[in-house]
DNA sequence: CAGTGGCCCTGTCTGC
DNA sequence: TGCAGACAGGGCCACT
């Protein structure tokens, strides 16, 4: 469940203790963790050693280590993307294995960068890198967190889209970092259902939920991300406190904090939609013909 | 082209 | 006790 508060953190564990490192021996321990890097594991090994990380970057919920010019071979980096249960652990050089570890990296011969995925969503892969960002996820939108995220044309889309609101926050292509959590807590703070469509959103509406957006992942940024169990953990294993802060998600059947109306839970593609039914009314049935 | 739904993956928990 | 099924769910891709 790492959104984009968690991989900010992982973000800023990486920054703190890679950034400056040289990759020494590098072993991938399952292929399905560099599903994504076309030509194969041995290739990314190979890409790999004997680089040196500048820097750590993110976009939503993707993140990537910039690596040295090396030879002219042009910009490339590791693009790491934590699924659901991805951790990027930094130990010690020798630590003993643990159960899920399916890559491991050396670092300036004394530390060890490692890969853990339980249910193997997330991924690694050198990719190249055009204008600060990976080419392989170009797609992605910017986030609510970015300065240079364009609030005007993000409202323009949603009026153009024939589709509601909760899947147009999860649309990476739309606006990125915002998964199943983020999405339900925010749309609690700014009462408005799931199913609204989008194109029913005034530009004040709009910039209402962005504000929520941005202020529940600042919140849970603050305080380390959230965690439910020890499956979100940051590069030094430790877990988030946010989940103590939740006002939606996963209080099915509470009270809630503004109402005291019980709280919903309703399947929603393939997962689960959290709402108060009194304070997050459901939208009006479109009426044809008129 | 925009929008939708299926699927990948494993561990935990619940109910029969 | 044991087994089946639900659930967690981001992103890619095939299909309409």
């Amino acid at each position: 469940m790492p959104e984009l508060p968690e991989v900010e953190v992982v973000r800023r564990g990486l920054e703190k203790w890679v950034a400056g490192t040289s990759f020494g021996e590098v072993a991938v321990l399952h292929p399905r963790s560099v599903r994504r890097h076309a030509p194969g594991a041995a290739d990314f090994t190979a890409r790999l050693a004997g680089r040196t990380v500048a820097e750590v970057r993110r976009r939503g919920k993707y993140l990537w280590l910039t690596l040295d010019a090396g030879d002219a071979a042009g910009a490339d980096c590791l693009l790491v993307h934590l699924g659901m249960s991805g951790q990027m652990l930094v130990t010690g050089a020798g630590s003993p294995p643990v159960r899920h570890l399916h890559a491991r990296a050396i670092l300036d011969d004394d530390t060890e960068l490692r890969f853990v995925d339980q249910r193997m969503f997330g991924g690694l892969l050198v990719a190249d890198h055009g204008a600060g960002l990976p080419d392989v996820i170009a797609h992605i939108a910017r986030d609510p967190l970015d300065p240079a995220f364009d609030e005007e044309a993000f409202h323009a889309a949603l009026r153009r889209r024939r589709s509601t609101v909760k899947r147009a926050l999860l649309d990476q292509s739309l606006i990125s970092g915002v998964g199943n959590i983020y999405a339900d807590e925010a749309l609690w703070r700014s009462r408005l259902h799931y199913d609204r469509p989008t194109a029913t959103l005034t530009r004040p509406r709009t910039t209402e939920l962005l504000g929520h957006i941005r202020d529940v992942m600042n919140a849970a940024l603050a305080v380390g991300g959230t965690s439910f169990d020890s499956l979100y953990v940051n590069v030094n294993g430790e877990s988030g406190y946010f989940d103590r802060s939740l006002d939606a998600y996963g209080r099915e059947g509470l009270p809630c904090r503004r109402c005291a109306t019980p709280l919903r839970r309703r399947p929603w593609m393939n997962r689960s939609s959290y709402f108060c039914p009194r304070c997050q009314r459901p939208p009006r049935p479109a009426r044809s013909g008129v």
